[in-house]
DNA sequence: TCTGGGGTCCTAGGACCC
DNA sequence: TCTGGGGTCCTAGGACCC
């Protein structure tokens, strides 16, 4: 190995983890479209959660209706989730990354993880993440190498499936420059649209656009995230603190509309219950509540209210109850939603960048 | 075709206080 | 009598991510 060791940020993402994890106990489904979402059932209101690369063939992807899903792939094998199983499998995942030589590790999700390293081989200490990711989990994984963690992360695609990427300032512009703007990490279909409006379509265009026609479309804190993030530069540390989680929400999607107030009111209840449940394991204090409602698809509301701190689940379920009453009479209900946010524990967010999408 | 469920963070506007 | 500006809190809504 030549060269001095250098401070790398490695991104670590499972190659279509939730199907790979099914396959694995279910050998007998490997090479054939595997379609995981829901209850499994394609009758169901419910959505694609991971699609196997057979399945992607068909034109199947995360967050399509099921029932979509099903007809462009109508030999594939649909399966339920199972989100303990993937928790379990994603643990074993965690576990080897931390188990590498002087790793940082950050956890993003099920599947994916920043891992902080100095090596003078990033691509080396990245092959043999994946060859210690595959032997302990039988699971593979592409690695992205970057100089910042919106770098590393972007990389990790152009790996895919598999492979290793390295993203830097040094070919930032000739790799991701012409690219439209979606393309970026924290810019979805909105944003970029709104862009497009101001005729900033690649990603160049917005890292050379003037700060001021940000900062006017987007306010002063998003218009100069938007233009760092055009040129992948940002934060270079991978912060392993424990997440300290806002609040705990849980979300129904009714498969039959509900009209009558009982119904709704009994749904809140039983939501409200599984959601208190969660804070007080935290044993933090509930100090606002929200309901999200959908009446019909697009028309989402929502109600909040801040609350005294407290764990006392009566008073919240009074306060609850108030929000119910702004629920319209004369709408059925499709979705509800609860959310607590709890009070965050003293210096748990000191010397936090606050940055948005959770790294 | 008519869209899950779990999160995070930002912005706008009104109320209220000094 | 009329009008200011700054700051904070609250609610609602929007956008994005996995």
């Amino acid at each position: 190995m030549s060269g001095d060791a250098a401070s790398w940020v490695l991104h670590v993402d499972l190659d279509q983890f939730i199907a790979a994890v099914e396959v694995l106990r279910r050998p007998e489904l490997a090479g054939k479209p595997v379609i995981v979402g829901g209850r499994g059932d394609p009758a169901e209101r419910a959505v694609v959660s991971t699609a196997s690369y057979e399945a992607r063939a068909f034109g199947v992807g995360s967050g399509m209706p099921l029932r979509i899903a099903a007809r462009k792939a109508p030999d594939a094998v649909l399966l339920p989730v199972d989100a303990p199983a993937y928790t379990a499998a994603s643990e074993r995942v965690m576990a080897t990354l931390r188990a590498q030589p002087d790793a940082t590790v950050q956890v993003l999700g099920w599947d994916e993880a920043f891992v902080g390293i100095e090596t003078a081989d990033p691509e080396a200490y990245a092959r043999a993440i994946q060859a210690a990711v595959l032997e302990r989990t039988l699971l593979h994984c592409s690695v992205g190498i970057g100089d910042t963690l919106v770098r590393a992360k972007i990389a990790t695609g152009f790996g895919k499936p598999r492979g290793v990427f390295r993203l830097t300032a040094e070919n930032w512009s000739s790799v991701m420059g012409d690219l439209p703007t979606k393309e970026l990490w924290g810019v979805g279909s909105k944003v970029s649209r709104r862009l497009a409006a101001h005729g900033i379509v690649t990603v160049s265009q917005l890292a050379d656009v003037d700060t001021d026609v940000l900062t006017a479309e987007f306010g002063p804190k998003m218009g100069l995230w938007y233009r760092q993030l055009g040129r992948g530069d940002g934060a270079t540390t991978v912060d392993d603190t424990p997440w300290v989680a806002r609040g705990h929400s849980r979300e129904t999607t009714f498969q039959v509309d509900l009209v009558d107030r009982a119904d709704i009111e009994n749904a809140v209840r039983a939501m409200l219950d599984q959601v208190l449940d969660d804070v007080v394991a935290e044993q933090r204090p509930v100090v606002g509540l929200g309901l999200k409602v959908r009446y019909a698809p697009f028309v989402t509301k929502t109600f909040t209210r801040r609350v005294a701190a407290t764990n006392d689940r009566e008073s919240v379920v009074a306060e609850a109850m108030a929000l119910v009453t702004k629920i319209d009479p004369d709408r059925a209900v499709r979705l509800l939603g609860v959310r607590a946010e709890m009070a965050m524990p003293d210096d748990a967010r000191e010397g936090h960048t606050p940055t948005r999408g959770g790294w």
